[in-house]
Order: C-alpha cells, then sequence, then structure tokens
DNA sequence: GTACAGATTTACGTTAACGTAAACGGAAAT
DNA sequence: ATTTCCGTTTACGTTAACGTAAATCTGTAC
C-alpha cells in the first residue's frame, strides 16, 4: 500500500474505538453530519449489532476531511485528496496520473497561499487606518481624505 | 472614507467602463454569475439605458469577490471583507468593531494557511513515495510495504 | 418493569450559488 | 427588411451539505 500515513501508533496495535458522539464532540460537528459522511462512503465505521464503531482510521479520515473543508474543499474534493494516500499504485500509469493529480492540486494550493497572503495584507492595511484614525480621533467628523492631521 | 484602496490610478481620472461581457471574459465567469452578483447587491453597475455599465471600482469589486472564493469564502462573507476597505466609521464603537472582525477573520486565515501547508507537505510525502515506487518500478508487484529496495 | 438517554433509519426541508431556458429589446451588418 | 449579436428580465431547475422531525430500537438505572 505504498505507506500508510497516519496510523497514529501502528506499533501499539491500536484497537481502540469511539462512538459516534465521541468524535461529534471531539470535532465539534453533529452526529448527524457524521452518518452523512458514511452515506456518501466517506468513512465506513464498523458495527456492533446496528450501533456504529469508529477506529482511529475513521478518526483520522474525518479529521482530513474537515480539514479540507477549512480551506474550501467540497467533500468530493476532500475524499480525493485522502484517496491519494491509499493510491491503486501497481500500476505505473497510474502513479503518473496521481502525480499529475497531486502537481495541479498543489497549483490550486499555492493560489490560495498567495490568495491569503493578499488578504492578511488588506486586513493589516484597513487595521493601521483604523488606528490612525482612533489615535485622532476628537469628535465625530466627515470628510477626512486629504485633510492633515489635526 | 478613511481612505478608498484600489483606486488603480485615481490620479488619471480614470472613466472607463466594461461591458458585462468584458468582465465575464476577463474574470471566466458567465454573465449570469455577474448579474447574480449584482441580484444580492455585491456590486451597482451604472445603466446606459438599459444596459450595465461597470466602472473600475465594480471590476475590482468583482476581483475581490473571485478571490475570497478562491479560499473558500461565501458570497456574504466576500463582501463583509469587500466592506471593510469602506468603512461607515465617524463612530469610535464601530471602529473597534471592525477591528475585532478584522482579527477574527485573520484568525481563520491563518488557520487556513497552516493547513495548506500541511496538506502540501502531504502531498509532498505521497509524491515522494510514488516517485521511490517508480524508479524501482521493475515489474507488477504485491505488498511493497517493508521491502526493501531492489 | 419501566423510564430514560443514545443510537438508528427514513424522509422531507433548506440555503447557497449559480445553470438554463423562454421571451423580448436594440443596434449593426447584410 | 431581416438576420445576427449582444443584452435584458423572469422564472424555474439543480447540486451540495447538511438540518430537522418522527418513529423505532436498546442497553442501563432505578
Amino acid at each position: 500500500m505504498l505507506g500508510s500515513l497516519h496510523d497514529e501508533g501502528a506499533a501499539r496495535l491500536s484497537n481502540k474505538t469511539y462512538t459516534i458522539s465521541d468524535l461529534a464532540r471531539e470535532f465539534g460537528v453533529t452526529t448527524r453530519t457524521i452518518r452523512f459522511y458514511e452515506e456518501k462512503g466517506m468513512i465506513s465505521p464498523l458495527r456492533e449489532g446496528q450501533k456504529r464503531l469508529f477506529t482511529p482510521s475513521d478518526r483520522v479520515r474525518i479529521k482530513l476531511i474537515l480539514r479540507g473543508k477549512r480551506i474550501g474543499l467540497s467533500l468530493k474534493e476532500c475524499i480525493e485528496v485522502i484517496d491519494m494516500y491509499d493510491p491503486q499504485h501497481n500500476n505505473t500509469d497510474q502513479l503518473h496520473s496521481l502525480i499529475d493529480t497531486i502537481d495541479s492540486r498543489r497549483q490550486t494550493l499555492q493560489q490560495q497561499q498567495r490568495d491569503i497572503d493578499d488578504m492578511l495584507a488588506n486586513l493589516d492595511q484597513i487595521k493601521a487606518l483604523c488606528e490612525r484614525s482612533l489615535s485622532s480621533y476628537i469628535a465625530p467628523d466627515q470628510g477626512t481624505s486629504n485633510r492633515k492631521k489635526i
């Protein structure tokens, strides 16, 4: 399997499991959300009778899904990224195509980095203007455009 | 107005305008999208009879909307950010509250930066594994886990 | 036993961000 | 004059990602 990342102490042979509300609480989502992810085939928890039993691996997948969402990926894109961890390799073509996918995903991420940097810089500017405006604050006043500081 | 950014050559007193398809083409979106943004009050192009006339300011707003979208903001969040450029200040409380908003938005952006960095690092790992797997490729083979390089 | 807290399935509802189609207006080219 | 190209309005359709409600099961506390 090309080396499964995220085993989180594979040595411990961890057979720990989580309930659905454990994970919901940990990640600040509803149980509905987690069931929805299962419906979509994004996770496949075990069953103990009727109840779901989540493994550490399920837990990591959820974590990765939420990381994806934080940067604006759709759920579909989230699984695309996650599936890269466990490639159906064996095949040279597939490996090459995976590399292409990775490169393209990287482009997007780098564009996002630039966008975030830009936006942060803008926020800094605005904040600075706010603070200058506050420091020189005396009384309510209109047009501040080209007015010199008092 | 606390100093309007993005005048893009305010000195030139630019009265250039754009048609809807100009901007659609430039930004790679449909005209429907632009009209939709107007419906939502995100831009307010002039009219020449019935037709829309977009100013450089409209153009910048669209640009900022799309930047927001690229990092996963909703349209509502996009205008929240854009509106920071043109605060209804005059009021100390409002300025303080704007600063809070900025700080909170910054937190989110920084979390996104971390998420992107993490994801990029993961992609690098996966790619490296792919390439190692390709370089030692001889014939279709199963378990590569702990196998030494040939 | 039964009440109660959690878990499950089923299924309809909701919001966002457009897509898409229909029907029409005005100017320019043929 | 009529086709051809924008452009416009109106309006219904669509997908994603859950929310929410109702009915059922189930193990544990009392």
